[in-house]
DNA sequence: TATAATTTGTAACTTTTATCACATAAAACC
DNA sequence: GGTTTTATGTGATAAAAGTTACAAATTATA
């Protein structure tokens, strides 16, 4: 947690301004929560009460979801602008969190009280817009999550990671290790090397120690 | 397409009283479009556009996610008092259908016009409960689909397929064939046969021509 | 009733993915 | 510099799922 700084209706308005009407955005200056989250930290563990809406100002985080035995899978990322549908589902009816949130980029964000962000929703268009545009975008990379799982094979499925990660991190060197890969796919180490090592072969990718360099995309 | 039959009124009240008030229930009356649609026939196919927010009034739906060589996979069931927060999503979007909806039950339905459930959002809280409930419901319903695909074994897929089909038909006799099992699960014909051999070893089902009794659930 | 279509059973084989065991190399740490 | 940890490579093997091919049984229908 952190405290809300000065220039708090600025940086709000940085983020969303194209999305909120002014009215809107100090209102959210007012009554939202100010959060600072640190990279590589979990932000909403499965289980978690849920405080409210979280509104990303700045960084990014994965959303992950996460089976009895621990294993878990990449669902998608949230980046600044972005809300989580899955945390609103929950605050909503007051349950636990089904998801697994971790920070990757330093984040700033804000939590909206359930009440409020009712309320908004008959009070502002924006707002209503916003929250119905996020379950749509959840609702669709749910979709395709389940299209990747049910319809690709390992292979495809990985490439399609690394080109989701390029566009994420704006960039075509992605240092992460193959064990890392395999957990966020649900497969293992092994698996992920060998299919990267073809991946290396059509000259998709070179591989380096803790890093990959994604060619052509 | 049927006509609006002379009792509307209480057929609407007979599945949506206990979520709607009664000031509500004549808004839909009025403004809802009825349309009857037969058992084992499409009521929305991919890439078709979206009419409007459907509600079931009567029946039952299944909807599957369908990839671009044709492939199928179930996703969930639509019940009485059900709408489809997938078609809800495209309509508001005004985009194409992203799902395959199939009757099970012959069905009843009422069409809501796009702009008229915007403007109940603002207008009733029992609309925007249930708007968002839907959201809620089909976000946790895909999120058991993606749990299904990515940590479970086809054995395991396949058994709670057939617990999931005993509830919704209400009977431990499915009238289903290994091949439409095959398809549902986007899986092959040969395995499911295997794999429901497996379960009649284990006592948990009998098999007959064209039907399956599930046994231990 | 004869024929065709559908449903299910089964064996043989392949592909995909997972697992185990161990080797090598680079980086991190004393 | 020597030791430990971490990351990657690789072969052998197994398990899960998909594919092909064909037989047998049942049902539909001409």
């Amino acid at each position: 947690m952190t405290k809300k700084p000065s220039n708090s209706i600025e940086q709000i308005t940085e983020s969303f301004s194209y999305l909120f009407e002014p009215a809107l955005l100090a209102e959210i200056d007012k009554v939202g929560i100010w959060t600072s989250v640190k990279a590589q930290t979990s932000f909403i563990e499965v289980g978690d009460p849920i405080p409210g809406m979280p509104l990303l100002l700045t960084g990014s985080m994965k959303i992950m979801r996460e089976d009895l035995k621990g294993d878990e899978l990449l669902l998608y990322y949230l980046e600044s602008g972005d809300t989580c549908a899955m945390t609103l589902t929950c605050c909503m009816s007051d349950s636990k969190s089904q998801i697994h949130a971790i920070v990757e980029e330093d984040a700033d964000l804000i939590i909206i009280p359930v009440a409020k962000m009712e309320q908004w929703i008959v009070d502002f268009r924006s707002w209503r817009s916003f929250v119905l545009n996020s379950y749509n975008n959840r609702l669709n990379e749910l979709l395709t999550a389940i299209d990747s799982l049910a319809f690709k094979k390992l292979d495809e499925r990985l490439w399609s990671y690394l080109v989701d990660k390029v566009k994420i991190t704006s960039s075509t060197d992605l240092t992460i290790t193959h064990n890392e890969i395999a957990y966020e796919l649900n497969s293992s180490r092994v698996v992920i090397s060998r299919l990267l090592k073809q991946l290396e072969n059509q000259g998709k990718i070179k591989m380096h120690r803790n890093s990959l360099e994604i060619i052509d995309f």
